[in-house]
DNA sequence: ACAGGTCTCCAAAACGTTTTGGAAAACTAT
DNA sequence: ATAGTTTTCCAAAACGTTTTGGAGACCTGT
């Protein structure tokens, strides 16, 4: 609660010299530097950060918008992504704010409300589509951001992915290894990136183990949820030549699916592989244990966090993008634990 | 990015007669407020916020602290409590600002950093103890917050709460309807409130039913983790007139719990009864399912906004409690579904 | 026509910081 | 001694908003 001009009257210097001692100028004596440096710490000083913003035009706040559906969001992984980035960035003196919006009209009017009223200074955006408005939009206001997954975009950005492709590539050529013949993959919707790179790997996989035929057959969309999982295995089940395998976007449409195998009547594991992605705490308590692929949130998170400082600090996104390797969690839901 | 002095400039009013039309003030015009208003509109006008609060001396801000524990944080729960408390709050103009630290003297410093910077006007407190520092902190700065839990201070606070004692009373009776007579209590920290409130309904039960020796006998208490439900399980399991149901203070636990029992070549359900509290997505998809108590997130997070906006707008905190009843969630694991 | 009131409007100050553009004092080199 | 340079400091402006304390202009009732 004390101010610089505080500080400046009990030290009987100006507020510029206090102001610049604490901020490391060359232009102040040593020996005063250390004076204010000392007074300042006694009187628990910290600078009003909604007055050095006004004054510098921008600040040291990084907004992350939830893409929350409506009704319940539960993304177990978010939590502990947010608490790494939190974290990171209150250590470099930096504030996470956090939104909801539901994606489409309601979710710009939040960026540009928050672009537009100066309390933002930097985003981080999870859940990138192919066309994603939102980095359409900040690329042109010149506002830095991170992305959280990949998208299509002419200009180069900065971004965190794990290798989606390569994972479900491998994970789908180590279920053909099991003996696995007849493998469907429940993608979550096209326009969500990640969904199609890890569609692409399963593909890869699939062709180059001679499937061509069902990577049409075996193919089914929905959204990344327990239901529309529930619902694509017990539709592909019921089917004519039914998988023994589900390749599962995500844990959440796993979980489902895995239901579905037990309501047909048939085995997890021995009988019907079943394997999803993002390795939730749910997926290790399932019984039989759910094989998964992991992206490892808490490095994740770290990792969005340094490259957003990085980029507010005017680092070229060129320099800032990494594609992780996802770690291969085998279980007993497809028989290899 | 448009600021007042613009808006005054193109519409040939003073600063000063903006910012009062915009505000409603009655010393404006009925037809200047609406050509003020219009031309707002038009110009996408949004105050900056950071003027704003440095002329006002507070402003629309709220944090919230996440205890995060060192290297993992996984509470489910709450990515949906701060997706609705986001949404709530957005909606109402403000922003929510997320913070991860550990309990303790950093926990402490992150809210006085904040206070003192005088980046955050209000808080929402997670997870309250019993003896709460924060608490005493904002009480004495006299910053609002509402607590998101319970504590014992003096002085009136805010709050939202599940009635965890009523909760477990309920479902430690129903268990003993079952027939179960040995009845243990897997307990969280006891500085933590919740910890005792649902201990104190799983004791109330068991006293009302005349199980006074095993009160002191099927008590245990360990961190709200998997792990340590699963020793504490494992331990009770092991031990001479062992329980026949294990009533937990979190999902987490219980899970497992769930696993120690599996181990222990006993079968959930029929032979060992297991329970928890929170109903976290796993709950659900564990086999059998976990029998637990809901207190749902959209709900409370609503609540802790609407409550935390009312408080900034100087409510009395008396008038803001509320202790809210838990959904009885029977399942498999407790022999009921 | 005039005092008193009511409607509208506005200039200026203030919030706490950073930055600009000096300026006095103290050296340094002639 | 003098001119130039370096060191150390500071007054004032600015960021965009809200609030204070008027001040004209227009009524109203006499």
């Amino acid at each position: 609660m004390s101010s610089l001009k505080d500080l400046a009257r009990n030290l009987g210097l100006s507020v510029t010299t206090v102001s610049r001692a604490l901020d490391d100028y060359p232009d102040v004596a040593q020996s005063t530097r250390e004076r204010v440096r000392h007074a300042a710490r006694e009187a628990n000083y910290r600078p009003h950060s909604a007055a050095r913003r006004l004054r510098k035009g921008t600040g040291e706040t990084v907004a992350f918008v939830m893409p929350a559906q409506p009704g319940h969001f539960h993304e177990p992984v978010f939590a502990e992504l947010l608490a790494a980035i939190g974290e990171k960035l209150a250590a470099e003196q930096h504030d996470l704010i956090l939104l909801a919006a539901r994606p489409g009209l309601e979710e710009m009017a939040t960026y540009r409300r928050l672009v537009e009223s100066g309390r933002a200074d930097a985003f981080i955006l999870a859940r990138t589509r192919r066309k994603d408005e939102r980095v359409a939009y900040l690329e042109a206001k010149g506002v830095p951001f991170i992305c959280h997954g990949r998208t299509e975009t002419k200009r180069p950005y900065a971004f965190v992915d794990g290798d989606g492709q390569a994972g479900f590539r491998t994970l789908t050529t180590r279920l053909i290894g099991l003996g696995h013949r007849r493998i469907a993959h429940l993608s979550a919707p096209s326009y969500l990136t990640f969904a199609t790179l890890r569609a692409a790997g399963w593909r890869q996989a699939m062709i180059e183990a001679g499937f061509e035929e069902d990577v049409q057959r075996l193919f089914v969309e929905g959204e990344p949820t327990e239901a529309d999982g529930h619902r694509l295995a017990a539709e592909l089940l019921a089917g004519s030549q039914p998988p023994t395998a589900l390749v599962c976007a995500t844990d959440r449409m796993a979980l489902g699916a895995m239901q579905a195998v037990v309501e047909a009547g048939l085995a997890i594991g021995p009988d019907i592989a079943v394997t999803g992605h993002d390795n939730i705490p749910a997926a290790s308590y399932a019984r039989p244990g759910l094989t998964t692929l992991e992206l490892p949130p808490a490095e994740v998170g770290a990792r969005l966090a340094a490259m957003v400082l990085a980029r507010m600090s005017g680092r070229d996104p060129r320099e800032l993008s990494a594609v992780l390797d996802l770690r291969q969690i085998p279980r007993g839901s497809s028989a290899e634990a």
